[in-house]
DNA sequence: TATTGTTATACTCTATAACTATA
DNA sequence: TATAGTTATAGAGTATAACAATA
């Protein structure tokens, strides 16, 4: 053997395709599945977004994204509306329903992810979780759905 | 807002997506990309291996990986074997050509990942390599690539 | 001219089932 | 009958380029 070769690639690879799964089975209900929470729960951070940004956040081409927000708005999760200060641009916000998937597939998706985690102390997996959105914060420009805080610019 | 949603879902996709959109772009002439260099990784532990032993522990489809294994054959860097104590099934080995591209693109595969873990200490990679990696195999039945020893039964 | 969003196209992945050959 | 591997097919996901509307 030269050298061991590098195992982190394999286990983030086999790790995010398991919790995908998982959480695709269940959000079979869910327009846009996984990425489509994603979308609601990033626009949940209050402030509209436009589409490109969102894209950009989440790490989806901007073409995938009109598909994706097609769904969300045909289920009358989120609407598009006019950016009265720049009309090329649209501005996605969540609708009442879109608020309450929110919600009820944010509990799927907090099983899903104990489970994955399970094989962690409590403590490990709180560092873990910081870790990894440090890191997955720093793959992007802007910044990801921005947790915690309420009304923060979302540096 | 109701409470914040899970970020650690969109991070551990943003995070693998974007390793595999860099891994992918430095191995364009590796055939199967990313998952070829898995394979080899995990073949290079020695053993033969059935293709079917091999697509469990990679979280492949066994249909993915016949044809994965037909282009790294065809490319001359793995060669299935007929198993003389089972004849359904076929051995895979690394040739000393596949030997040689699995260091090639390991040291690649380093460099992107030290990238994407630029934004931790070296003592926080560390404890989030190992970590990952203990959730990647609790969510395989096999083991995988079993890293740094030589000869453990891999279990 | 540059940017936001849409549409169309093709290419890759994945999932499923049916088939063979061996056990 | 069950298992390892193959083949064929359709579906989803992704990437690309071309286009319209607006800045």
């Amino acid at each position: 053997m030269t050298r061991a070769p590098s195992v982190f690639s394999w286990a983030i690879d086999v790790a995010s395709r398991t919790l995908r799964q998982w959480t695709s089975a269940s959000m079979a209900d869910l327009p846009g599945g996984p990425r489509g929470y994603f979308v609601l729960a990033s626009v949940a951070q209050d402030r509209p977004r436009s589409q490109l940004a969102l894209a950009l956040q989440l790490g989806i081409d901007k073409t995938a994204m009109t598909y994706l927000l097609d769904e969300l708005e045909v289920a009358g999760l989120v609407e598009r509306r006019p950016d009265p200060a720049d009309r090329r641009q649209r501005q996605i916000v969540l609708t009442p329903l879109g608020l309450h998937s929110l919600s009820e597939f944010g509990d799927r998706f907090e099983a899903a992810e104990d489970r994955l985690l399970s094989s962690l102390t409590s403590a490990e997996s709180v560092a873990f979780r910081e870790m990894l959105e440090r890191v997955a914060r720093s793959t992007r420009l802007v910044a990801s759905p921005c947790a915690e805080e309420e009304e923060p610019p979302c540096p």
